[in-house]
RNA sequence: GUGGCCGUAGCUCAGCCCGGUUAGAGCGCCGCGUUGUGGUCGCGGAAGUCGGGGGUUCAAAUCCCCUCGGUCACCCCA
């Protein structure tokens, strides 16, 4: 007792049974969904040289002041990811797989920020990126598959925002008409962004202070500026998602986190969420990104999902409860010859889940470990059936009915049982 | 990074405002209720440096300060 007791980092946790059965299930689903629309999983490091992050978010809190950042050993600037897309790209630029490049992820994002609901220094998210087309029906698969999986966890209520915030063609343009016309209303903008608006005018149109809010009200919509082929992309991906029956909100104040987004962005409200982070799930096109990481022009479009948000909403609308997990056969042994273990993993060889109690414990005990356990079944070696060579079965849901089976036969006699 | 609220057994909390003998409850956990059998019930038990540090006081879980942690909001974002 001298030393004192550690607990988990400043806005991390641990999410232990049962509860990480929901997660299991949660991504079990994604899984299953990315598979059947042909995206292959990738699993990369948590960390990066930092300039992988950098040259992708210049203009963001979570690159400019929320990274994990560190020198390894041998003097490396490296940083814990922030974000799943970066990695993804540099992975792609790395390799060069022949495009198109469909990949789906499942991995830890680090961003150093006060923790409150729904928001962590180590959240998890669920994505996917499709690279090396430009086709507006990528968008709309990729759009399609996150919903899909609000779908398949039973989510109703859940919106689906939709925007396209231009090119390099057209979006310069359109920041100076934007420009000038808060320029001119600088004065009527809120606090914080009387200043900033200069810096990156596309964020006042995403404050959500009710002095930005009108003031910004008639301001020129980025919609409305789009480059021909913005404007037909922009349709397109209306047009799909409108074929395939995804609903969805126009939102021309919506923006981007991240600097590498152009056209399609996007994002997923959950209606039922009281909290600040309602958003489950965003994403977008980002057609600059791979030349940015040193590739090949190749357009690119995808999103993320934060599994913690999207509990937190299944737990608002009540659907997908944490699965009963457990055991279906529980090995009761007072003899202390081995029994126990001999028959659990005869069990488990043929397939059955089975547990046993350790520590010599009474009999007594160990049917109290066997009925908390949730086991259908409690095997049970006492001296009697150790000296018979048999096992009583014993049927933990019913009224006490049990019944004496020679050793050899109690495999064959539990998977009747459980049939 | 800024601000509000909170921090007592594994969990949920009472006690704190009006400082004072061995800090309580429920749940959970462990054991027992005779000969080898769980779920109900009964009895008993273990478990807390009252987040940590400092201060005030004869005396602090109770008052003050700092700190760490949690939570909510801003910012930002999944």
């Amino acid at each position: 007792m001298s030393s004192r007791s550690f607990q988990a980092p400043t806005g991390t946790r641990d999410v232990l049974p049962p509860e990480s059965a929901r997660w299991r299930a949660l991504i079990a689903r994604f899984d299953a969904l990315a598979t059947l629309a042909g995206y292959g999983l990738v699993v990369g490091p948590m960390f990066e040289e930092v300039g992988v992050f950098q040259r992708v978010g210049e203009s963001t809190d979570v690159v400019r002041k929320e990274m994990y950042d560190f020198e390894d050993k041998g003097g490396r600037h490296l940083a814990l990811r922030p974000e799943g897309t970066a990695s993804v790209v540099r992975a792609y630029v790395q390799h060069r797989p022949t495009p198109p490049w469909k990949v789906w992820y499942c991995a830890p994002s680090f961003r150093y920020e006060r923790p409150q609901a729904g928001r962590y220094r180590q959240h998890h998210q669920l994505g996917v990126e499709a690279l090396g087309a430009a086709d507006p029906e990528l968008d709309v698969e990729v759009v399609a598959l996150a919903r899909a999986l609000y779908d398949a966890v039973g989510l109703v209520r859940v919106t689906l925002l939709l925007n396209s915030i231009g090119d390099a063609v057209c979006r310069p343009g359109y920041l100076d008409l934007l420009e000038a016309f808060l320029v001119v209303r600088n004065a009527r903008l809120c606090g914080e962004h009387r200043l900033g608006a200069r810096q990156n005018p596309l964020r006042v149109l995403d404050c959500k202070r009710p002095e930005c809010r009108e003031t910004t009200a008639d301001a020129p919509r980025i919609v409305d500026h789009l480059c021909e082929a913005c404007a037909h992309h922009f349709r397109g991906v209306q047009e799909g998602l409108s074929s395939l029956g995804v609903a969805f909100v126009l939102d021309a104040r919506l923006v981007r986190g991240f600097d590498y987004y152009t056209r399609t962005a996007f994002e997923f409200q959950a209606e039922a969420l009281e909290s600040a982070q309602s958003t489950i799930g965003a994403g977008g096109r980002y057609d600059g990104l791979v030349e940015a990481l040193g590739g090949p022009a190749t357009p690119g479009v995808g999103f993320g999902i934060g599994i913690e948000r999207v509990l937190l909403a299944c737990d608002a609308e009540g659907v997908l409860p944490v699965p009963t997990t457990g055991v279906d056969v529980w090995v009761v042994d007072v003899t202390g010859t081995g029994a126990a273990g001999a028959l659990a993993w005869a069990l488990r060889r043929a397939g059955i889940a089975a547990d046993r109690g350790f520590d010599a414990r009474s009999m007594r005990a160990q049917m109290k470990l066997a009925d908390r356990s949730g086991a259908r079944l409690a095997l049970i070696v006492g001296d009697e059936e150790q000296r018979s060579g048999t096992v009583s079965v014993r049927d933990l849901r019913a009224e006490g009915d049990q019944q004496v089976v020679a050793r050899g036969e109690v495999v064959a006699l539990v998977k009747e049982l459980l049939a």
